[in-house]
DNA sequence: TAGAAAAGTGAACACAAATTCAAAAATTGA
DNA sequence: TCAATTTTTGAATTTGTGTTCACTTTTCTA
């Protein structure tokens, strides 16, 4: 015997494995998928293309767990919303200001998340991930109408509007449009006023709403420091 | 000279273009843009995949003529909705309605139109087309408000939600699930529930229904029949 | 330090699908 | 029928990337 993986090399094993991922999501934040090539992924991690295969069985499975890891800390961040005490009205609308505000103003990796033409593979997660999305929402809308804080409706097909609607919204203004901060926050104000009407919230009569950005704030601080 | 172009030929070559965008309809519609490869496109429509490039300069403007053709009947009935005398409530229903009643109804065209990966140059013009279908109901939106019909909000934003929000509605049930009438028709009425609230028009007090549903119908048959 | 095993390399390969084009078939007018 | 011209064919070419693998380098133990 004469090699054994010393506790070094594991660590540099995993920081691979890391440069890797880090390098991935930053090609798809700069440029989609479309952009993050294996070749250009090696590129910028510092390796070569062989190595990539020795950490991921192929690219397709590379980028599902880059959309997984970012579509994971989203969740996250929705589900500490979702688990307030606020009424359900508000936590929806802080959910869904919370969810548009992050991506408009964070890298567009939005684009690559929502609507970006991806392989059948990558496709199938991507539609897993709305899901998911979908499910914080309906968790919400569930605990409304049981409450009586919101009207009985068919939950699954609001939540799924929920996420089409804040999607599309998104869809034009990720791209290339640099919009100043004002025309984001009226975005954002547009988007959850439609939302909450839908699901019969009111819009109208905001108390308590700063606490709930302090929480918004405070769990996103979290994430990002994590 | 000895050749020219005969009144037969005419019809042959026009003939030729016909059954290309016909057999590529045909197969987008059974296993999306994914199996309307050149040359299964050549098979269906029974010539070879030479043939296709002097119809058509690329693959991409293909799929572009045809997608374009489908969008451009739905946004014609839509249309012919939503230049109704009834109040915009009334038309904004019975546009969503229509559409996604289609959409669940129709082969799955739906699916390719709506969420399948594509090449960049068609994903544009899917963008384009899908703005196109937010006009519709922005200028539903925008008659509503100026009557008072309907509260005041940025329309731009709404049209653009409400376009995401039966589109996502729709992705799922769409695929494989064949799911019967019942079901369908339960899911319309949900999705027009959530769309009509969110913009602030009443969800009860249908009269008049029954007259834009003939509306709907009539229009609907002329655009199958022609 | 040797030499066994693993990590790492990157040019070569594989592959699928769009596109081309030289040659064949078909059409037309004289 | 013939020759000029166009239409049609489909095998070969092109293209862009993902993936592999024979080889090199590094790491580790005895």
């Amino acid at each position: 015997m004469a090699y054994r993986r010393s506790l070094l090399m594991e660590e540099r094993l995993a920081n691979n494995r890391d440069r890797i991922l880090t390098a991935t999501r930053k090609l798809v934040a700069e440029g989609g998928f479309r952009e993050a090539q294996i070749a250009a992924v090696a590129a910028v991690a510092g390796i070569s293309t062989g190595m990539i295969y020795r950490y991921f069985p192929s690219k397709a499975e590379l980028f599902v767990e880059v959309l997984g890891a970012a579509v994971g800390a989203e969740i996250e961040i929705l589900t500490a919303i979702a688990d307030g005490p606020e009424p359900a009205g508000m936590r929806l609308s802080a959910a869904v200001t919370c969810f548009v505000r992050r991506a408009l103003h964070g890298p567009n990796l939005a684009y690559a998340f929502i609507i970006e033409p991806v392989d059948p593979e990558v496709e199938t997660a991507r539609i897993r991930y709305r899901k998911e999305f979908g499910d914080v929402f309906k968790a919400i809308l569930i605990d409304g109408v049981e409450k009586g804080e919101l009207p009985a409706q068919d939950v699954d097909a609001s939540a799924a509007c929920i996420v089409g609607a804040f999607t599309e919204a998104l869809v034009g203004p990720i791209g290339p449009t640099t919009r100043n901060t004002r025309d984001k926050e009226r975005l954002v104000e547009s988007v959850r006023t439609f939302c909450l009407r839908a699901v019969g919230g009111v819009t109208e009569g905001e108390d308590g709403h700063e606490k709930l950005s302090q929480t918004i704030r405070t769990t996103r601080k979290r994430q990002t420091t994590k």
